[in-house]
Formats: structure tokens, sequence, C-alpha cells
DNA sequence: CGCTGTCTTGATCACTATCAAACCGAGTGG
DNA sequence: CCACTCGGTTTGATAGTGATCAAGACAGCG
């Protein structure tokens, strides 16, 4: 039941970096199992300390933080391949929560091997800075997202972004792809209201630019929407993986 | 005239963490000099491929990014201690601009060595994911604040997060500190416009919370500037320094 | 002494939030 | 098999926070 690195299906998609004979090994060491959530069920919480690390092996999901008032800021959407609990690792607590959407099948890795990782394997305590540096450049890109774009502009950037990542994935078909995400969530992702976002979804629908609908986004016109979000089509780098 | 890591003054001050006498001396290895810049002088570039990695010794900045449409959004301010370009490091390129906010004294590193870094020393490598995750974590929060915040609570969360950052420095003079921004670095910071930013400014003025003028930041109430900002009061944890 | 950059303040506008209610498909239980 | 509920989506009406526009104040500077 439980996949080995030497398999490992994800691996091999395009988007990530070729690992060595003995960086894969290494990485099988650390392993320690298996996880299965169902969606709506937190992976990670907010200032918990974790004793594990987690490799998205399939589902989708999301990160978030919330305010003591209420509000929620949904950070990122999480894609198989995604490194889950590193801030927990390194820091001692989660900034932010994981939430799976939809089911999801989890990697686990031992925390405390992480320091081993350290000692023994500089390639891939790189790899580990390589990842938390992308995930500040991420941020970075929907900092500037919630505080620069309009809600036309930063829906159709998000869509952009989510698409662009499905199809390195091959979770797209013939410019469709599933979206197990909630209107909500997006909103809290772009900080805007549930409604706003919902009417600036339904403006790119009926302009034939996107539809999400009952859980599936076909993006029509990906240069336009990108044009829109002031963003481009170009895919994001090979990344390593956990 | 350049400083001798083991003798760096920095690293002496509460918010660093203890360094061993063998860290220091790798640290001085992967040193090569250092430099200084004149307020409103770029240190890297955005999209840059840097060959060095700098510190912070003396001196604040910011961070931003430049989007197409000509707005800007600055991720962060930047404080003595800062490690900038590791994005560049390890990503290969830039992912935002950083640029002096008045005089500043940077600690030179050579980015070649980085990768020495990785494979000698498996605790300082260790300290650069810490760092990493720590700006990662600390984005979360801005993108929280410019989403869910309104515009003074965003305000008074900022002025905080300065505040506590620089009193951990030894930066602040009861109440007072030095803060060489401009309102629209702020605005900017916060996705909010110069006007409305310098509106929220001003009431907080006079209601006596906290007073920006003439450069100087001065905090009459903390704890009420806190809570307005929907944050406490309490201290970063120690970081690592390179 | 005019020029420039930054801060400040008033007036007006609009993008987006909030409120409210209907709609719709999927369960669920009588 | 229908009534009912529930989570999510959709749409219309209204309100407000914050943007934009405009102009004056003020200090530093060539």
């Amino acid at each position: 039941m439980v996949t080995k690195c030497e398999a490992c299906p994800l691996r091999r998609r395009g988007l990530f970096t070729a690992m060595s004979e003995e960086e894969i090994r290494q990485t099988q060491r650390f392993k320690v199992g298996e996880m299965m959530v169902e969606g709506g069920t937190p992976v990670l919480t907010e200032g918990a300390h974790s004793a594990q690390l987690f490799t998205v092996l399939s589902g989708l999901g999301i990160r978030y933080k919330m305010l003591e008032n209420g509000r929620r800021q949904v950070l990122n959407f999480v894609f198989p391949g995604d490194l889950l609990g590193l801030q927990a690792a390194v820091m001692g607590e989660m900034g932010h929560t994981v939430e799976a959407r939809g089911k999801m099948r989890l990697c686990v890795f031992d925390r405390a091997a992480l320091w081993d990782f350290f000692k023994s394997s500089p390639g891939r305590s790189f790899d580990l800075t390589w990842l938390a540096a992308t995930e500040e450049h991420f941020l970075g890109e929907a900092l500037t997202t919630v505080g620069q774009r309009n809600a036309e502009q930063a829906v159709a950037w998000a869509l952009v972004k989510v698409y662009l990542r499905a199809t390195q994935l091959d979770l797209t078909v013939s410019n469709t792809m599933t979206l197990p995400f909630k209107q909500q969530d997006l909103a809290d992702a772009l900080g805007l209201s549930l409604v706003h976002t919902n009417k600036t979804l339904a403006k790119l629908r009926e302009r034939q630019i996107a539809t999400w609908r009952d859980g599936t986004l076909t993006v029509n016109d990906l240069d336009l929407l990108a044009e829109l979000g002031l963003t481009t089509t170009q895919a994001p780098p090979r990344r390593p993986i956990m």
C-alpha cells in the first residue's frame, strides 16, 4: 500500500527535478509512512508543534491563517509535491493551518530526522532551503496581488497560477481541471468578499475567458487571462520534491 | 575598517542567537568585504542574478516588487541583521528589489561560497533555512494584514511590528525611534493610497497613540496600538545572523 | 528665491463590502 | 417519493471604506 520513494509516481512528472539514486535512498530512510485525509480535515494547525513533515502525493488543499476577528486569509493553494510543515520543523510552530479540499494522500516524514538530513545530505538540505525560498517568493507575489491588483486582475492572476501549476502536474485535460475549492476560499485568498468574487467570476464566464462551475475550471483563453491578471503564462521552474 | 565577524557588534544584541567559535570562523571565511550605500540606492534588483549575499550591519531599507502597471508593493522593511539575496542565491534570481532608506552598511558574502556552506556546516545551512522560513512566516502575516485588516488595523499592525523589531535591536530610545521611510512606503506596504495612509496616521496621532513626524516614530501606547492592530506586543524569537 | 519632494487636508467618486433573499443539487428521513 | 435541510452559488439593492483629484503648506536645496 505504501509507495516506495523509488517508485514514486509524482517524481516522474515534468515539474520536478531529477534525483540521484543516493538521494532517493536517503529520502526513503526519512519516510515513516503514508496518511490519507478527507476534505475539510486540517493536516497541520496554526500554532501547533508538529512532529511530522508531509509531502502531498495527491489531492489539493489550502493554507490559511485566522484573525481573532474571525476573518480568514488563504495564503496559498496546496498541490501535489508540496512540502507541508517545514515551518514547524525549523521554527518550532506552524504559522498557518493546512486543510485538505477533497481527499488527500500524504507522505509522512519524521521531523526528528530533519536534523540528520541536514548533517548527512547537503544537497537535500539545499533543496529544503530552495523550497522555503520559493514559498517566500510566491507569497511576495500573492501579497502584491492583494495589495496592488483590483478584483478582476486578482481573480485572473489566481486562476492563471492555479491552472499553470495544475498543467505541470498533468492535472489538466484539454483546458479543464478539477477545482475542489469553494468560492469563499478564493475570496479569502484575494482579500475580496464572497459576493464580489462571485460576480467577478461571472464576468469572466460571460466573456468566455474562464469558467468555473461544478468544481471544474475551464480556461478558454489563457493568454487573455494572463494579460488581465498582469502576469505571464510562463511555467514555474522545476522544483525539488521531498 | 572592515569589521571582523568575531568582533561583530550586531551579534551581541539580544535579538540574535549565540554562535560557536567554529561558526564564527566559518562565517568569517565566507565574508568577502563590506559595502556602504546611500539612501535610495537599490542593493539588489528584481530579476537580477546577484553574485553576492548581504547581511545588513546598520541602516534600514525596503523590499519591494513592481507591477507592470506602475504600482509597487513593499513586501517588508529591512533591518540590521537581515540577510539579503538568499532568493537569488538558491533560486537563481531575485523576486524583489531591496533599496536602502538612509545610509546602509552591509556585510558582503560570496554567493559561490554558499554551496560550501551547505556542505561543510549543517548548522549554518539549517540557519539559512530558518531565515527563509521566518521570512515566509512574516509574509504570511503581511498578506493577512493586507487582505483582512482595514486601514486603521493595518497601520497599527505595521507600526507595532516595526517598533518591536527596532526595540530588540536597541534602536529605540524611550518610546521613540528613527523611521527613515516615506509615508508612500508604508502605503505601498499596506496596499493603501498615500492619502488614506496619511489620514489614518493623523488619527493615531490625534488620539495620542502613535506619532510619526519628521522621520521619528513615537509610540505612546503600545498595548493599545497592538490591540487596534489585532496583534500582540510579543517580541519575535531570537534569530540566527549570518 | 524658485524648485522639488514630502506631507497634509478637503472634496468627490467608485470599487467593493454588506445585507438580503432566492436558487440549486445532494442528502436524508418520514 | 416528496418535504425538508444544508452547503454552496447566484443575484439585486444599498452602504461605506478607501481611491482619486486637487491644492496648499513646508523644508531643504541649488
